[in-house]
DNA sequence: TTCCCTACTTACCAGATGGTAACCTCAAAG
DNA sequence: CTTTGAGGTTACCATCTGGTAAGTAGGGAA
């Protein structure tokens, strides 16, 4: 008995800015990447510093992925041991303002936990 | 052999007003759900209309826990066949310049895109 | 009395996610 | 020529997520 079966989970067809805009940022790590590469340019080892409990391999993924939507910016500095800089392009720039306002509500609510308690 | 395991993925110490905030409106749908919360309160089904694709199970789980953490409000209304109204309390309602900035991003994403191909 | 409606709840299962650990490359140092 | 360090990649595996489908409750309709 075969049943119907879906590829991939497909929220919400792509009308809806919020979920264009959550198929970037939702991933796991993502918004914290971007949030410590939005301070600046940073190496990978750094990165994986700031990002307390991320593993290289979810960096690995996460940059890649980032790379690819045009996010970051990935460049090779050929010093010896190579090391590897990550920053935002313009369009990575653009989900600063999502990011802060997330982190500024999330502050806000940490206020607020705080003063009930 | 035993392997040392955890019983959930810590992602970040909660210091991170990012991940205090993420770990509200992180999982899936949930934004979307709080989103269309924002406009106004909304019953079971209707909910389920707006938010496409959403099953009963997941919408149920969503609403759940943004009860648990006093983002949504719950209220039987007492007719025939009992309906529920869901409505953001006012500590939800903070969360709305963070999924507002979203949408703003995903809408110039949008526009950067199409403007490019 | 049996059906239907809303609003769930539960069991079951496939597939996605993410961690650990081992391995790879390249260049310079020893 | 082996080691070291940066920056990965890969295999393996457990857990988590989310969908389907079926069931529940309680009152009104037929």
């Amino acid at each position: 008995m075969l049943t119907r079966r879906k590829s991939k989970v497909e929220s919400t067809p792509p009308m809806c800015p919020l979920s264009e805009c959550l198929a970037i940022i939702g991933g796991q790590w993502t918004p914290n990447i971007i949030w410590h590469l939005s301070a600046g340019p940073r190496r990978f080892s750094e990165l994986k510093d700031d990002v307390v409990g991320v593993s290289a391999k979810m960096l690995t993924t996460r940059l890649k992925k980032l790379e690819a939507e045009g996010i970051v910016h990935r460049e090779v500095v050929p010093s010896s041991p190579p090391t590897v800089e990550y920053s935002l392009t313009d369009l990575g720039a653009e989900l600063k303002p999502a990011i802060e306002a997330i982190v500024d509500v999330g502050h806000r609510l940490k206020l607020r936990r705080d003063a009930k308690s």
